[in-house]
DNA sequence: TAGTGGTCTAGACCACATA
DNA sequence: ATGTGGTCTAGACCACTAC
């Protein structure tokens, strides 16, 4: 489709991460291998590299080598969190679960797939812990049930890395993430899940996740407290 | 400071920019026109507008030219608003001061401009209007005394690119804004000035201000309407 | 010292926009 | 046809990390 030759070396890494061969933390081969490995200049595959550290997919350490980061399309923004005044550093969330079925689009989850109302979607419902005990984060998640026919199957494990799987079960590489975020309050059902009271702010992230050659393939709208949640940025000149 | 000869690069720019001289919509020098003016390769001219249009401070057109963006310092995450369902694009904010004073710093105050408590500060609070009629926003906005000294005073106009009277005024060029968003709630006087009601989700931007050779000079607590508000990214790749 | 990423250059060629 | 940004290359040299 594209004839980008930085293309290339971007699928390859992509599809490394995706498949599972490279995970979190995991140490990228150096750029002139890559060069060597696939036919294009250092340049290029600094191109890609430039690109992908860019999307938060990996990290560069300088005279060490390039990692797979803890920000890729498993994660979102909502690995931005914070503690009262801390660094806001990434922090791992780990997830469960507790329920998954296939059932039929709604009004509103037909609108944002860009499906047939009532069309058939796989619909998972997760929560997401700092710790053993209180959960951070709820999050809801609506699949097209073509793409992923199977996942509601309560004897698949569903791991914290959900996009490996998909790939490696149902052949769909999530290739881009478009995250919209914005800010509400806390009805009673969500609150006593977090721990909250009925009427505290809460942050609300809804995620449209694309799939190579299929397009949008999942809606998701993820609940977080909003005491536990902040997201930051640089504008202007990173390197004063 | 830095050797890095893109760096030349980045400050003829942002020169150019804070300073007025080139403002929001305008085109820059070519690249090739670039390079011969600062006497560095059309490769080191690209990497610096690279950086610089990563960071939305500038934009280009394929075979038209770099331009100014309007997301520069001036604005802010808070250039993402949306309108129910729409596009989210950016939409000009038009901003009044109803408040300006020399003031001296609270504790909350002092501790975010790590500055000595009771220390002079110039206090200024402004309104964000996207028409001539509500407010959308709240901007509270306290800046080091003896770097706009005089800035309360009433006889300055105060217009709605704050930075570039900034640079002109007090030669102070802001080079770097780091932003923290979060959710809250609106209290009742919030929720008065913002035509909403109190209890409501609000979503609340820290800025943090750095002035070139001077460090941290300005601490901002913006606080805008949720459903006025969303936060757009895109994780993994944009190409395709 | 060897290997990694980071900067900079110079030039070829492509793709888009405008007149 | 000309000028603009976009891709790609090949190579020199620098800076950080590890052993």
């Amino acid at each position: 489709m594209n004839k980008k030759l930085y293309h290339k070396v971007i699928d390859y890494i992509n599809e490394e991460i995706t498949s599972g061969n490279l995970t979190i933390g995991d140490l990228l081969p150096s750029e002139t291998q890559l060069s060597k490995l696939l036919n294009v200049s250092v340049g290029t595959v600094r191109k890609a590299i430039d690109k992908l550290e860019n999307s938060n997919l990996l990290y560069r350490h300088h005279g060490k080598g390039t990692y797979v980061s803890d920000y890729g399309f498993d994660n979102s923004m909502f690995n931005f969190f914070s503690y009262g005044s801390e660094t806001g550093s990434s922090i791992r969330i780990y997830k469960t679960t507790p329920i998954r079925k296939k059932t039929t689009a709604t009004t509103e989850v037909a609108l944002q797939l860009e499906i047939e109302r009532g069309a058939d979607v796989i619909y998972l419902e997760r929560r997401g812990y700092i710790d053993e005990k209180n959960p951070i984060i709820i999050e809801k998640s609506w699949w097209i049930a073509e793409v992923v026919e199977g996942l509601q199957k309560p004897n698949i494990h569903i791991p914290d890395l959900l996009y490996a799987l998909i790939y490696k079960k149902f052949a769909t590489q999530i290739i881009t993430s478009k995250e919209v975020l914005t800010a509400g309050i806390a009805d009673s059902k969500t609150a006593k899940i977090l721990h909250i009271n009925k009427g505290d702010p809460v942050v609300i992230l809804n995620r449209y996740s694309y799939a190579k050659d299929k397009g949008l393939v999942e809606f998701r709208i993820t609940t977080g407290r909003a005491d536990m949640f902040s997201y930051r940025t640089t504008i202007g000149n990173n390197d004063y």
